[in-house]
DNA sequence: CTAGTGACTAAAAAACCATTTTAGTCATAT
DNA sequence: ATATGACTAAAATGGTTTTTTAGTCACTAG
C-alpha cells in the first residue's frame, strides 16, 4: 500500500518535531525514522512546512474529536465546557509538540512555528464559537459576539496556564475550570447586595 | 547641589533609551549626552540595568499618577477601570521608551528589556490589585483573588487592545469598555431564563 | 510506467577567529 | 569628597571558512 510510507513519515515527523522541534528536524533524520529515503518524503510533502502544516491539521482534528466527545449533549454549556477543557488539557499535556513549538517561537522565533501555532489557534477559537453559537440559541448564553467570546476565552485559558506560571505557582486544572466559570459565566457583580 | 548631576544622568540615560533602545546606548553615550565623566555615572548607579531600573520606576509612578487621576470617586469600579487603563496605554504609547523596549525584546529579547517591562506590568496589576480589594470592601464585587483577577483583567484589556487587532479590525474604546463588563462583571450566564 | 531512492548541489547555518566596542575600575585631579 | 578619563577584561561584531540541510534528479526495482 502506497500510503503506508506516507503514513510513517508524518509519524517520524510529528515525533521528531515534538521532541526536537520543527527547526532542529532535518529531512534526513526524518527519513531515518520513518525507515524511507529522503525522496520519497518528496513524492508526499512538497516542502518541510507542509509536512509540519498537514501534522498540525492532523492534531488539530484530533483535539476537536476530544472536545466533541467529552460534551454530553444534555448538560449545560458551562458544564459541558469545563468538561471538554479539561478533556483537551489532558490530551495537550500528552502532545508535546505543541509545547515544543511554543519554546521554538519564544527562542527563536521560527515563523513557520508562529503559523502553525497561529492556525492552531484559530481552529481552536473556531471550535469555540461554534459552541457558544448553539448555547446561544439554546438561550443559555446571553447575545454575545461570539467571535471575540471565543477569542478572550481561548485567551483566558492561556493567561491561566502559560502566562501566569511566568510569575507564581502554575495553577491546578480544576482551579483554572473554576475561575473561567468564575469570570467568564457567573460574572464579579455582587447581586446578593 | 550633587544630585544636580545625578539628574542629568538620568535624562540623558532616558532619553538615549527611548530613542536608540537599551542595547544601543553606551555608558560612554549617556556621560556626553548628560556632559559628565563616565565616572561619575559610576558614583550613582552602580550598573547600567540599575540607570534602566530607576528610570522605570519613576515611570511608574508617573503612570499611577495618571491611573489615579482619571479615577472619579462616585463612578463604578468598571468605568474607572476602563478610563484609567485607557489612559494609562495612552500615556505608555506617548511615551517612546516602552515602544523601543517593546521592540528591543521582539528583536534581540534583551533580558534587561524584558525584565523591565515585567516590572512595569507588576506595577500596573498592582494597582488593579489594590482597586479591586477596595471595589470587594465596598461590596462592589463578589470575593475573589484579587491578584489573580488582577492580573487576568489587565491581560485581557491587553487582549482586546493588542492581540485582537493582530486579526481583526482593532476595537474603539467604548466597545472595549462594555466588553469587559460583559465578560468580567456581568458574565455570560443567562439569568432570564 | 511508477514509486522509491540516495548521491548531489546551492544555499543557509554554524564554527571560527581577528578586530572593535563597551561596562565597569581606579589612580589621579580638583 | 566628588569628578574624571585613560585603562582592562569581557563581550559584541564582522568577515571568512566549514558544515549542515532543504530540495532535486538521474537512476533503479518492481
Amino acid at each position: 500500500m502506497t500510503s503506508d510510507k506516507r503514513k510513517s513519515v508524518i509519524d517520524a515527523a510529528a515525533t521528531s518535531f515534538a521532541h526536537f522541534g520543527y527547526k532542529a528536524t532535518s529531512m534526513d533524520q526524518i527519513a531515518k525514522i520513518a525507515k524511507v529515503g529522503k525522496g520519497t518524503i518528496y513524492n508526499y510533502f512538497s516542502t518541510k512546512e507542509e509536512l509540519l502544516k498537514e501534522i498540525i491539521q492532523n492534531f488539530a482534528a484530533e483535539m476537536r474529536q476530544v472536545a466533541t466527545d467529552a460534551i454530553t449533549p444534555g448538560n449545560s454549556f458551562v458544564s459541558n465546557f469545563n468538561e471538554a477543557l479539561h478533556e483537551v488539557v489532558k490530551f495537550r499535556e500528552q502532545q508535546e509538540l505543541t509545547i515544543k513549538l511554543s519554546q521554538e517561537v519564544k527562542e527563536f522565533g521560527t515563523p513557520e512555528a508562529v503559523e502553525a501555532l497561529q492556525s492552531l489557534e484559530n481552529e481552536i477559537c473556531d471550535f469555540i464559537e461554534s459552541r457558544i453559537l448553539l448555547a446561544i440559541e439554546r438561550g443559555e448564553l446571553r447575545e454575545c459576539d461570539p467571535k471575540i467570546t471565543a477569542f478572550l476565552m481561548f485567551k483566558m485559558y492561556i493567561n491561566l496556564v502559560n502566562d501566569w506560571k511566568e510569575r507564581h505557582e502554575s495553577l491546578p486544572k480544576e482551579q483554572i475550570a473554576s475561575l473561567i466559570n468564575l469570570y467568564f459565566i457567573e460574572g464579579l457583580a455582587n447581586n446578593n447586595m
